[in-house]
DNA sequence: TCAAAAGTGTTTCCAATACACCCATGG
DNA sequence: CCATGGGTGTATTGGAAACACTTTTGA
């Protein structure tokens, strides 16, 4: 494109500084799989998701938690600020990254108009223990929870309540223990549905972020739910079929069959020359992705 | 929360002005079906699918064709700005609409540090006639067309190229023709694949919009694959079989079969007591949506 | 020896596909 | 009359679900 003279002046007389305009962050839901050891020599470990949270160090919120991130810097693009933040607070690079909300209700910080752009990200399990005990910043994994019960439908004025549920988050470590349970409605308006979420309870998270963390683990649940692929970025390189369905099952939040999982993602694999023995069982051969199917 | 006074004096000495940020704006790629006379006096209408543009009337970028939008305002949710864009520019309010993506390349806009919402609409094919022609503020709607085809696979460093293709976005409404090329190369990398975008031709539209324009029609078609219900918001209260059919037709970019697309979509809609007759054939049936099983 | 997981085979069922066919209209 | 779309019926196929069964390990 060619720039005229008249358009050089304009763009020299153009302050964006005159233009009232927001404070723009980012926040990442992280989300990886860890094991924990079994009393049964013989059973598989227990497996289970875990969410990185940030213990808040200074006002607003001071000690509350909250989600890893930071205020957008310039010269970045969106998806930087987000690997820049991880990589600043866990030391992850490379790690999974999607966006998959903007937040900005008016009200949302104490400090003004700030939006955040929610980032869902997803750690394999054998990087994200690597990077557990450095404590600089007071990160820490929490086990995660994620509940759901029908309720009676809320009326809305001018339009039609299809479905409401109650979701009840629920986040522990070290005897910290903090919930966050919303109310969602599926409201019929104009031809389509909406979902609204309304806050019942807040207990320990800091701004939104109990909401944020809601949506991000409903976008993985959804995306796992449609197409699974995503599900194997909470994995390492090499991993057994056993592995992979438990990461389905504790995403999916439903237990699967063997035999039909194993057909179900075969496509999706091939098998390596190595094997998983000393479980006291048969040993499980380690897969590895098939590129050319992600 | 209770705010303690020493939270009270941190916040009043908070000045958020101290920190560099950004100017947000929103994009909103709005779609609708639009429908052709025939030659013929029993043949089905063409029916075409439509995209709103804009003459930008000042620099940058005067006289391209963009996407409708404008810049956030303090006291707006994201969505608001949305839709108090689309009801300023096409005076439609209620349409469906989605965050679909962040756009924020740093030099995308030659005004600055401009980042950008970008947001799917799609309009009813009742309601988008009414407001073509008054043309305040110059909106025209062009005839839509996306081609993918597959192309030589382009070396990146680092890793691995699973699958390129080219699209060709062309737009045309009355003699003007715009065109935007894009390679979309799949890459694999880090253990997850990555779709990076790159233009290879771009013919009167401003911006970033021809990416913004693909990447939103892409979404609209990856939603209608995996769950068809986004395709009814192209079509008002009621309707045929067969107009949703079109419409899913356009969208999809491939024929289906009607015997089977009527069972698929039924449990999605209700039978009413009209029809549309005078069409040369058989009276069709008049739908509506079922709510609950939106 | 045996509990537990690894892995295979088989049956059933449902949904997507493809296609043949009849119905109703109106120029 | 007859082209055109409206609408129904049906055979085929492929994948998901459920479950029975055999294999292999290591304390």
């Amino acid at each position: 494109m060619k720039i005229s003279n008249e358009e050089k002046e304009y763009l020299a007389a153009y302050s964006i500084e005159k233009y009232d305009r927001p404070s723009v962050a980012t926040d990442i839901v992280t989300f990886a799989v860890m094991e924990e050891a079994s009393d049964n020599f013989r059973k598989d470990a227990v497996k289970k998701l875990k969410l990185l949270l940030i213990e808040r160090a200074s006002f607003p919120f001071k000690n509350f938690w909250a989600l890893p991130g930071g205020f957008m810097v310039r010269g970045e693009a969106p998806e930087e600020t987000a690997m820049r933040e991880l990589k600043e607070e866990t030391g992850i690079s490379g790690a999974y990254l999607n966006a998959f909300g903007i937040f900005g209700a008016p009200g949302r910080d104490p400090r003004g108009w700030i939006i955040s752009h929610a980032y869902l990200s997803l750690i394999d399990s054998a990087e994200y223990r690597v990077h557990t005990g450095r404590d600089a910043w007071r990160a820490e994994w929490f086990d995660f929870s994620c509940k759901c019960e029908t309720c009676e439908p809320k009326d809305y004025p001018g339009c039609e309540n299809i479905g409401s549920c109650i979701y009840t988050v629920e986040l522990t470590s070290d005897g910290t223990v903090l919930r966050a349970v919303y109310r969602c409605d599926t409201l019929f308006e104009n031809r389509h549905t909406r979902e609204v979420y309304t806050p019942l309870e807040n207990d320990g998270l800091a701004f939104d972020h109990g909401e944020i963390i809601l949506r991000g683990f409903l976008t993985l649940r959804r995306e796992a739910e449609h197409d699974g692929r995503i599900v194997f970025d909470l994995l390492p390189d090499r991993f057994t079929f056993n592995e992979l369905q438990q990461a389905f099952e504790i995403v999916l939040g439903k237990d699967l069959i063997p035999a039909n999982f194993r057909r179900k993602v075969s496509p999706l694999v091939r098998e390596t020359d190595e094997f998983l023995s000393e479980a006291g069982h048969r040993p499980a051969r380690y897969l590895e992705r098939c590129p050319e199917r992600f």
